[in-house]
RNA sequence: GGCCAGAUAGCUCAGUCGGUAGAGCAGGGGAUUGAAAAUCCCCGUGUCGGCGGUUCGAUUCCGUCUCUGGCCA
């Protein structure tokens, strides 16, 4: 039977292969409508670091899902889904094309597959696990998941204390093992066709080059001034995802005199290469997934004329 | 020029009372369900600076040379 669901896009890659630009191309020569899958451009005041694109860009190729929150409000995966979803649903709607474009891959997983129902964050419980962890130790916290949700320990490293904390705060939240509430997940078909590429450089030396120019770029356009001004609001902090955002934790670390400037450009193009390397790990073993090499002088006609054939 | 301290993994260094060596970082691979640009797991052969000597055996002891610091002239 034939496959009659919308077409969706994903724009996937590592950070620094030149997405944004591939996307700006769609957009313009296509009419696909962008949303943005990346959990650092969401928040309004970080531009530089993110890689943000220029407001002239987002003017002539909109990006939905870019400054919608403050550095100080979470936003998650399930966040995202919903957000995304609605934004889909509404470009669908009309006859477009939503490409989604971006490198955190998480995003995509869970868009795809679906979130199980579980509470969300709940800052006072947190802040009491990590209490206990600087108190107690971490194989404390593990004993008791083992306890209240022993496949959950089985599953989760006793060294992680970000998974062993959510685990034990969802347990905590609604009184019931996480295992289980994933259990009672529903498989479910996501409602769009997917073509899904991934633009990324076939030369990871050259990738690295790349990088190491980029965060110097970042810092030459005033990356410094930006994590200031953060710092000066007082109410932001390393503990929260937006600071620990890479590039935005090496500059906050520079300006309390941590390290010095060669050390900041050091620690800030290491945290990037990681971040890449992550992203190309969940690359490596997502289905059906087109490769487009983007060393390539003609890479974005490559990504052109695959989306024109692929999804016509 | 003299004296002293170094020279060991890509980097910083530990170590071998003589039996060819291991940490951290970097790098590579993997995991990934409301923090994910996060968090975590796995992966360590390298003329132990060169050349001689002693020794069954030298990266280790001795001599010498080279290089790098520091001090003295």
């Amino acid at each position: 039977m034939a496959d009659t669901r919308p077409w969706a896009i994903f724009l996937m890659g590592p950070t620094a292969a030149g997405k944004t630009d591939a996307a700006i191309a769609l957009h313009e020569r296509l009419g696909h409508e962008l949303i943005s899958v990346d959990s650092t451009m969401v928040y309004r005041g970080m531009d530089i670091g993110s890689a943000k694109p220029s407001a002239a860009e987002l003017a002539r190729a909109p990006h939905r899902l870019i400054d919608i929150r403050d550095p100080a409000e979470p936003f998650s995966a399930a966040d995202f889904r919903q957000d995304a979803l609605s934004h889909m649903r509404q470009i669908s709607a009309t006859g477009n094309v939503p490409l989604l474009v971006g490198g955190t891959m998480l995003y995509y997983k869970r868009l795809i597959e679906g979130v199980a129902n579980l509470p969300s964050a709940d800052a006072a419980i947190r802040q009491r696990l990590e209490a206990r962890w600087q108190s107690q130790g971490l194989a404390s916290l593990h004993k008791t998941l083992a306890a209240v949700d022993a496949v959950s320990a089985q599953r989760i490293h006793p060294n992680d204390p970000q998974r062993l904390m959510r685990a034990l705060e969802v347990y905590y939240a609604s009184g019931r093992p996480m295992s289980e509430l994933w259990a009672e997940q529903q498989p479910e078909t996501f409602p769009w066709r997917v073509l899904s590429i991934a633009l990324a450089p076939s030369d990871r030396s050259l990738l690295h080059r790349r990088i190491e120019q980029r965060f110097k770029l970042m810092l030459e356009q005033g990356l410094i001034n930006e994590v200031g001004a953060l710092k000066k609001r007082n109410d932001l902090h390393l503990g929260l995802p937006s600071m620990k955002s890479v590039g935005y934790r090496q500059v906050w670390e520079y300006l309390e005199d941590s390290y010095d400037y060669a050390t900041l450009v050091e620690r800030g193009v290491i945290a990037t290469r990681q971040l890449a390397k992550r992203q190309l790990t969940w690359l490596r073993s997502w289905p059906e997934l087109t490769w487009v090499d983007s060393q390539r002088s003609d890479a974005l006609d490559k990504v052109l004329k695959f989306v024109r054939e692929s999804s016509a």
